[in-house]
RNA sequence: GCCGGCGUGGCGGAAUUGGUAGACGCAGCGGAUUCAAAAUCCGCCGCUGGAAACAGUGUGUCGGUUCGAGUCCGACCGCCGGCACCA
């Protein structure tokens, strides 16, 4: 073998190898078992970055580990090729957004390749291709069908002098991000899927999946179920014959209810529009409340601002009289539109309250019975009721009930489940995405395509400007003649990522949208990709997926059974302020960093220039930062099993990765040295076949140390997923072979042993380097098709071990003991080394505490 | 604002079930090799005191539980992700 290390020529040696043979080719076969491995296809946006990398090497390790076990696996890889990044390229560099799209797969699929993964490229589609989105469409008239699919008027941010809509990201400080204007909260009709009707379910299945708590956690309490009353208040002076007259909420604390003080209404609300008919002061206040961005963050921090209706709600239990306020935080589309206000025991109540001066009412005990101060902020806890009348003297759970009974007998209100989930929004007013099947007739009907006039395809010769949707603008996509016009808008991409998982199973499937090899590979076993998608992606792909459950599409519950969720890749940023006060932002590929002599960096300079620049502390990677490291480059330099080993070392694949070039520099050694070991291994002969009876100690710690690494490395990779320290443990069998240098026959066994090892858990990893290593060392098959090794429990008998004695829970001495000691002789033998007799002198020893192969702890005083 | 995380040497991280804090790697320092350098190999490496043995101290801050806390509990500080039209 070469005594080189030579990554470009490995690395194209061995991709031509799988490629020649297909050996990533997936097919379905009943009789072996399935291991369905899916990272999170990308965005193509023209290149891939660090994160991309990160996400796919850990897909692609597990995928190689689970074949390595015997499953038969499947790896696809695809598109996510709908979305606004093309239609603000086609803005800006005047390119059709399909034509830009599909140039970025390219580039971008073949960066993919140079990295090794072992994709079944067979199976590759894009979401823009309208052989996939043609079934989304047919899918959705089902869905029109079967009554999950209706249109509301919903709120969207509306930019008055670009005249279009803007997504959440586009409004900046409540200003539309190209124009400058002040953002508008506009009503339009949109198609929405009653995603609420399975909320219950949604939420019940969490239970059946294998994910992060956390995640878990975040969908669950984004779902919100509650358990509340819903009740009404009268308004003072309407006829009950009035539309308005009566005042409908929902609370989750019934039993403040002798607490309201107010009442707050939306500005959309028919009252608030009532009283502004009469009052332009009122009118004006609406309109103002209308400005501004509409995304929660934006509602939950903006100034909370109100105004009298004038109009009055009588009490349901009192009778008294309390003020109906308009109120910029209460929202039309969120339940009713009207809430009751608590202010003594709700804060964003008792802030309200405070500005305008409204009287705030304890009905809540203290812990210790007193009544709450409320001077400076609410008391939200739950206690016992006072100021309630009948009430009085009642916890929680008891008031709840009572409250909600006497509301019910009088009937004002019921005990209600709400959940704070809303209904899925699925269009857009915008280009680049599947159009929704629905056509409009000339007396207003609405008619979901039928199968012969599917599929609806995207014009893909369009000029895209700041001025909303070319499809608006085009007759010969809408007009269909009879006084017929299409839907213009488009589908949220996230319907697209929603089932994309199953289309992998038979992308090349003309005639269906799934079929039954869906449910062979489904669901997905372990699915990768960003903490970002914890809630909104996650959550829509389960919602679809029971949907083509009950469509006879799956048999499964779930989509996907286990989780992973990877986090950032970040990197140093360097930056210099500008005459105009702005930053410009330096590539740190460009800058050379100052160090002091512990190593800290203490400045940096361009080196371009040699001028300083300022140290912008550690960000995610990202083009306005300039700090991205350009895969490429580094695959270029140092190969791809190098950039590989370093994201799967660097940290564990849930945690942030820094960017380190020395820490790249230092994986791509560690390699060196691996191939120095396998070629020095080879040049030292053939190695007699092991025989364990005749090895001595260190040929015995030799191969105890093989065996503990198999058994770490397989753990840490299939159970734990931290790649990191499989890589760490092999490293240490790595130096245990530097520091072996037993040339005998047996030594040679147990070297070959060693190093065959090290090269099988490492091949997941590195697979181009193992591939050729593997070779080197004799085989005929290569190291894909080579199973994972198994542990030799023999071997991992040890006969002495090292106790650590503690005095006080300080540690004192080590203890080596037969591995076989008993807790009374390895108790005697603590208490007699002689540091532990120091600080145990003068002192009655009370307790002494031994953990079997661990530690002594004696307890004196 | 609300929901969910994270915080350990100069740096990335390890410590899996409450039991040796700092595995592995990077940087740094010292040495070997070299005419020299690069590369490579060997050694040292939390902080304070000490020649050493060893002692004290140390996992964001403050407090608690325990024979024993990085790990569990409470309060706080800082940073990150999501918040329904970014993907």
């Amino acid at each position: 073998m070469d005594a080189q290390y030579n990554p470009q020529a490995i690395e194209n040696a061995a991709q031509q190898y799988w490629n020649r043979n297909q050996s990533f080719k997936a097919v379905e076969d009943a009789t072996r078992e399935k291991f369905y491995c899916l990272s999170m296809f990308p965005y193509p946006s023209g290149k891939l970055h660090m994160g991309h990398v990160r996400n796919y090497t850990i897909g692609d390790v597990v995928t190689r580990f689970q074949r390595m076990q015997g499953k038969n696996v499947l790896q696809p890889m695809g598109w996510d090729a709908f979305g606004m990044p093309a239609e603000n390229a086609a803005i800006k560099n005047r390119v059709a957004p399909g034509k830009w799209t599909y140039e970025n797969i390219d580039a971008m699929r073949s960066q993919l390749k140079s990295l090794g993964f072992a994709y079944d490229w067979n199976r590759e589609f894009a979401t823009c291709d309208v052989d996939y989105y043609r079934w989304e469409q047919w899918f959705f008239a089902k869905l029109v069908e079967k009554g999950v699919v209706y249109k509301k008027m919903s709120t969207v941010n509306w930019d008055p002098v670009d005249q279009t809509v803007l997504a959440n990201e586009q409004v900046i400080d409540g200003r539309g991000w190209r124009s400058g204007a002040r953002v508008e909260r506009k009503e339009i009709p949109l198609w929405f899927l009653k995603i609420t009707d399975y909320a219950d379910e949604l939420l019940a299945d969490l239970d059946k999946v294998e994910w992060p708590e956390q995640v878990k956690t975040m969908q669950r309490n984004w779902i919100g179920k509650s358990r509340g009353v819903e009740l009404s208040f009268d308004v003072a002076g309407l006829d009950a014959a009035d539309a308005n007259a009566r005042l409908d909420v929902y609370t989750t604390r019934p039993d403040t209810l002798y607490g309201v003080t107010y009442m707050a209404v939306a500005a959309g609300h028919p009252l608030a529009k009532r009283a502004a008919e009469q009052d332009p002061a009122m009118a004006e206040f609406l309109l103002e409340c209308q400005q501004g961005g509409n995304s929660e963050a934006e509602l939950a921090t903006m100034e909370k601002r109100g105004r009298d209706t004038g109009y009055r709600a009588i009490h349901p239990l009192t009778g008294q009289e309390v003020p109906i306020f308009v109120a910029n935080f209460v929202l039309m589309e969120y339940g009713t539109g009207a809430v009751m206000a608590v202010p003594g025991h709700d804060q964003r109540d008792w802030e309200f309250a405070t500005k305008y001066a409204l009287p705030i009412q304890p009905v809540i005990a203290d812990a210790d019975g007193s009544t709450p101060d409320l001077s400076a902020g609410a008391f939200v806890d739950h206690g016992k009721l006072i100021h309630s009348g009948e009430f009085d003297g009642l916890e929680f759970e008891a008031a709840f009930t009572a409250v909600a009974a006497r509301l019910e007998s009088e009937g004002r209100g019921r005990i209600k489940t709400q959940y704070r989930l809303r209904d899925w929004g699925v269009a857009r007013q915008r280009y680049w995405g599947a159009p929704i099947p629905v056509k409009y007739g000339p007396e207003g009907q609405t008619v979901p395509l039928t199968d012969d006039e599917l599929p609806v395809a995207l014009p893909m010769e369009v000029e895209v400007d700041a001025s909303g949707s070319p499809l608006k603008k085009m007759p010969s996509f809408y007009d269909l003649g009879d006084g017929w016009t299409r839907e213009t808008d488009t589908f949220d991409t996230f319907m697209e990522s929603s089932w994309y998982y199953a289309r992998f199973c038979c992308a090349d499937n003309p005639e269906a949208m799934l079929d039954d090899r869906a449910n062979y590979w489904l669901p997905v076993d372990l699915y990768i990709g960003g903490i970002e998608h914890a809630i909104l992606h996650l959550l829509y792909a389960r919602f679809f997926h029971k949907l083509m459950r009950d469509e006879g599409l799956v048999n499964s519950d779930e989509p996907f059974q286990r989780l992973l969720t990877q986090g950032m890749v970040i990197a140093e940023t360097f930056y210099r302020e500008e005459a105009n006060g702005g930053k410009a932002w330096f590539n740190p590929a460009d800058v050379e960093v100052e160090r002091d002599d512990k190593g800290r960096p203490i400045s940096a300079r361009l080196i371009d220039d040699g001028q300083p620049v300022t140290m912008g502390g550690i960000e995610k990677m990202s083009k306005s930062k300039n700090n991205g490291v350009d895969p490429q480059a580094m695959i270029d330099r140092f190969g791809a099993d190098t950039v590989r080993l370093f994201v799967m070392f660097a940290a564990p694949p849930e945690q942030s990765l820094e960017w380190s070039d020395s820490g790249v520099e230092g994986s791509h050694r560690f390699l060196k040295r691996l191939w120095k070991l396998v070629a020095d291994h080879v040049a030292a002969g053939t190695p007699a076949s092991l025989d364990v009876a005749v090895l001595d100690d260190a040929q015995k710690d030799l191969r105890r140390k093989t065996h503990e690494t198999i058994a770490k490395a397989g753990d840490d990779i299939g159970r734990r997923t931290t790649f990191n320290t499989a890589i760490a443990a092999v490293m240490e069998l790595t130096n245990a072979l530097g520091r072996f240098d037993d040339t005998s026959p047996q030594g040679l066994a147990v070297s070959r042993e060693a190093i065959e090892a090290c090269v099988l858990l490492l091949s997941p990893i590195t697979p181009h380097v193992c591939h050729a290593l593997w070779q080197s060392l004799g085989h005929q098959t290569p190291v894909i098709d080579a199973s994972w090794p198994v542990v030799d429990d023999e071997a991992l008998v040890k006969a002495s071990v090292e106790l650590v004695v503690q005095v006080n829970g300080k540690l004192r001495a080590r203890l080596d003991v037969p591995a076989a000691a008993d807790k009374s002789a390895v108790e005697s033998l603590a208490l007699a080394e002689e540091n532990v007799q120091r600080h145990v002198e003068g002192k009655t020893v009370r307790k002494v505490i031994v953990v079997p192969g661990k530690l002594v702890n004696i307890v004196a005083n």
